[in-house]
DNA sequence: CAACTTAAATGAAAGCTTTCAATATAAGAT
DNA sequence: ATCTTATATTGAAAGCTTTCATTTAAGTTG
């Protein structure tokens, strides 16, 4: 592959004047940048992406770490992220680290090598992205936290309004008469989770309505987490009339561990999500659920990391994107005769 | 960050010493090494990938070409790639090309100047990578080629058994009793779709039938597609009692068309689709489908790129991996009086 | 037209490794 | 004790770019 040697010589121009034309970067006059422009054009130059970052100190290229590429709602933000670092002329770098905090610790340590020119993560469960931050922004190289934040994380934020969406998803539960709720959520500790937790309670507090610690059930974001919970929440008495799920793939445990026990959703009890997946309308009966713009998530976070290298020294961003309940079938009113309340049959025989 | 020139000098040997105790690439007695070592140690230092990469004219990435990371059959390949290039000290640049030839050659020439180690690519439609293929080579670049391959491609390949899974999908549908078969595949010029519709007119014509070319529709891998071929099929005579989906994306969108038209799936007619993604259990019927190993597509082709940096020069590899029938609910028997053949009816009457 | 200012072009240095020819050291043989 | 031979170690060079202090050219002004 031709270098810049090679484009200084044939053009008759010395290399800091190839170097020049080739990156836009001082005045060179017309006849000599033509030159220089002709010898890269017949010579195929490309420059080494590789000097390059070694001699800037810094690559065009973006470390994506996320917890598994393979859980349905990270490829768009994935997507997202990469579509405008590539037309921005970044290269996304994909780690995984399965919610594990060392691998994550490996992925952090070992990007550095590499002269990023910025980071964006989605943080492991017990992430120390925080500590980590200082050694990176010391060397210039952009953070950005989407999805989920970890602990005293002060810098740059992109996130669903997930308190919000959980409020309003809630009340429309509420207000289709349901009273007996049940909630399978995913590991507290996430903030993500932590505020739909919180949007889910407010709900149900302004509606003056109370209910057992055991009808909030803790899991994993998966669908084996989903079934066993709802499992367990079906037995109760009595029994929940609706199950707000912490995100699809939950619910779609839930709609199968209903089926498997004999009920049906939503004449039975409904079920509600949260992410709205593509495959939301697939499910039987299709998945009511929250949706957060997962492809805008990556989009914001590539934007904000681009508009920090290129100078942007402003305070901390905090880019929350709207959510919306979308509406679909696997949520009902609650069953006119609950089957626990058998004294309300009473009455009206 | 401490560079290696900081290390020889705090251990206080030569750099090429320094060099060789790093990279093991010669002998260096215990006492000196040990001293390197803990220089090493003691400054945290971590070799400069750039610096590396430029004078081994190589560096540890590997690229990662693919058509959509969006679409849900490709994360698992992702990912499998991912893991075994991880765990061997590789990174994978990701890039999606929207099965678009001029993005795929953008990429493809652009990656170049990183120095990958060698690139995994799932190729595009009209992919130009056999004519890449060549310049790539020349530079020690390994190439392997998965999932479906370019004409004239003669490297490395990583693919499914998508023949011999199509086959033995029709033929479960014809001992079923189907006769009247349809087929929506995916673009005819990706081998894997050949090899699919190869299979599946295989298993016909062993069972000596014959069934028109309307019957056989293409269109792009995707639930629109998958919509609007099933709703024109639908409207044909006779209706064919079952259709056979190029992928699952495309029977989800069969599975909404039938719903939308009114129809039942399997009771009135069959669809059967290809890849078993996670979510084809969570379908209304749950997808009866041709399960493929994506998550060893992409550790196969990873192996083999490594196999190949670390100098296996041998003949051309052809990982064929295996298909396997998942059976499910969206297939059964053909209605026993098809609502074309009223003579049938008359005769019984 | 000389003196000076501004603009353009130059080339060496730096960024960090790895490689390799050359040198130094140790061990073994005579 | 001396010479070989094998083994360790060294330090300069190369890989390709960008930067920056200098030099050279062009242009302006009195």
């Amino acid at each position: 592959m031709a270098n810049m040697k090679q484009i200084a010589k044939m053009a008759n121009v010395s290399l800091g004047t190839a170097s020049n034309v080739i990156n836009n970067s001082a005045r060179v006059r017309e006849p000599l940048r033509k030159r220089v422009m002709e010898a890269v054009e017949a010579l195929g130059y490309q420059p080494s992406q590789l000097a390059r970052g070694l001699r800037r100190e810094k690559t065009n290229v973006i470390g994506m770490i996320i917890p598994d590429i393979t859980n349905p709602f990270f490829p768009a933000v994935v997507r997202g992220a990469e579509d405008t670092a590539f037309s921005n002329g970044y290269r996304l770098i994909l780690c995984n680290t399965d919610n594990d905090v060392s691998k994550e610790l490996i992925h952090l340590n070992e990007l550095r090598t590499y002269l990023p020119t910025g980071l964006i993560v989605i943080p492991s469960d017990f992430s120390e992205l925080t500590a980590q931050a200082v050694s990176y922004q010391k060397s210039g190289t952009a953070l950005v936290c989407v999805d989920r934040i970890p602990k005293h994380w002060n810098g740059d934020t992109v996130t669903a309004d997930n308190e919000y969406g959980a409020y309003c998803a809630t009340k429309h539960l509420l207000q289709l008469g349901h009273r007996q709720l049940a909630a399978i959520i995913g590991p507290t500790r996430l903030t993500n989770v932590e505020d739909r937790l919180i949007g889910f309670k407010r709900a149900i507090r302004e509606k003056k309505i109370k209910i057992g610690p055991e009808y909030i059930q803790e899991t994993t974001f998966d669908k084996q987490g989903g079934y066993s919970k709802t499992m367990l929440l079906l037995r109760m008495i009595p029994r929940p009339t609706v199950i707000f799920a912490g995100n699809d793939l939950i619910a779609f445990g839930a709609l199968l561990a209903v089926r498997d026990a004999g009920l049906h959703c939503p004449d039975d009890i409904s079920i509600i999500g949260f992410d709205d997946l593509d495959l939301a309308e697939m499910t039987n009966p299709p998945l009511t659920s929250v949706s957060q713009p997962g492809y805008q998530m990556g989009t914001a976070a590539a934007g904000i990391l681009i508009d920090r290298v290129r100078g942007d020294v402003g305070p901390a961003k905090h880019v929350v994107l709207k959510t919306a309940l979308k509406l679909r079938h696997s949520v009902a009113p609650p069953p006119s005769r609950p089957a626990t309340k058998a004294t309300k049959k009473s009455k009206a025989g």
